[in-house]
DNA sequence: ACTAAAAGTGAGTGATTACTCACTTTTAAA
DNA sequence: TTTAAAAGTGAGTAATCACTCACTTTTAGT
């Protein structure tokens, strides 16, 4: 189970778990990525945690609640590296081009779906049936992450080196070529012999070249 | 239900179906699109279609034989416009410049997306949780698709007008963008106010530049 | 008009499901 | 050591599910 190689607390911000608890989580994991939510049983996860199901509603009140105790915390994480204080101070220092922002942000949207990869999966599985995770990633993405990158955005065009476009179409081509790459290479074809170095170089090239401003380092 | 708006031989290429059987046939589009197909009953697709639960089976064997029943004709047409015969000669009469060629994929994509919509959905929603979907979709379109693909990027990387890289790589940036605006477009923001045409043009710049060779035209 | 095949019906079936709850075991505090 | 709270159990429940099948209705051919 890959999710073993997270911490316990790492997955539940912190909170105090019992052992089984933690057994039901990590199962419900892998149950809700490989079948979905919808066809997993609480039986199932019952059985694979070896406790009984009487034990995940002592838990959680519904199953739905044990899908949002999962998900709710992964995007919760997802959000945190855009949380930064002063922003255009760290900008300036650590990313005075865009080529070093692009490539630190895909190399850590990377490591972030590494570690969270059968969260990520059922987040993504089941967004188009449940409107509690849809809000939820609104909340968290649609608005605070938007905002920042509106932000980066924008004082990479003040420097010239985006073109002059809506924010939301960078936001959106940066986004799918990075997500794009991520998934293909993640969760579509893992198995696949992939030359990470070369294609990370390339997606970046991509993206530097598709949005250069007037003013891109050459 | 946007779904009648196509044609019922569009959607179960040309068979001869009986009035019951279109109402299941929509009505399960209608369902597992919104619900997904694991939690969508037999029993709600019948009472939706007008008809006894037991007509859905006189049709079709299971439930599973519904969905591929559904499934598999979107992806035999997803692969149509890609097999052309004299490819080459087609790509030097009508897409001199890889610009045209892209200009005209991404349209054509669109208006398969729109007229596939809800069937679309239903199989990317799916795939993940059916093997034999996946099985499906790797025939036709990882194998059909990405070979004549990779004839195409061969073609324009010998007129010098796409970088040198892997055939592969150009596949995978060029269709994270053209269907991270088809999906953020259609499935995920579809309410909001999209200026389709400067959309689609800074997405074809977009590729153009990201993948632009030697001896693009400018 | 008659006949057989095709289409459709809806009650019923055995299995499965999310959840409850009375009871048992474990843990922690005094 | 005792007590109470917390954690855990598993049988049971009402509802739901995919599917069957005996029967009815409709259609098509002669």
């Amino acid at each position: 189970m890959t999710d073993h190689n997270l911490k316990m607390d790492e997955l539940m911000d912190g909170e105090e778990l019992t052992e089984k608890q933690k057994k039901i989580i990590v199962s419900a994991i892998e149950s809700f990525a490989e079948k979905g939510y919808s066809a997993t049983s609480t039986s199932e996860i019952a059985k694979k945690a070896g406790v009984a199901e009487g034990t995940i509603f002592r838990h959680y009140k519904t199953k739905k609640d044990l899908l949002l105790a999962i998900v709710a915390p992964v995007m919760t994480r997802f959000v945190a590296p855009f949380i930064i204080k002063d922003l255009k101070k760290v900008l300036d220092q650590d990313y005075e081009h865009v080529e070093d922002f692009l490539t630190a942000m895909l190399e850590n949207r990377r490591d972030f779906l590494i570690k969270n990869l059968s969260t990520v999966k059922i987040l993504v599985q089941e967004i188009p049936f449940h409107p509690e995770l849809k809000d939820l990633f609104k909340e968290h993405i649609g608005r605070k992450v938007y905002d920042r990158f509106e932000e980066i955005v924008v004082h990479y065009q003040a420097k010239g080196q985006i073109i002059e476009i809506p924010a939301y179409s960078v936001f959106r081509m940066m986004f799918s070529s990075i997500f794009g790459y991520l998934i293909a290479r993640y969760m579509i074809l893992p198995e696949a012999d992939w030359d990470d170095e070369a294609e990370t170089k390339r997606t970046v090239e991509f993206i530097l070249h598709g949005l250069a401003g007037p003013n891109v380092k050459k």
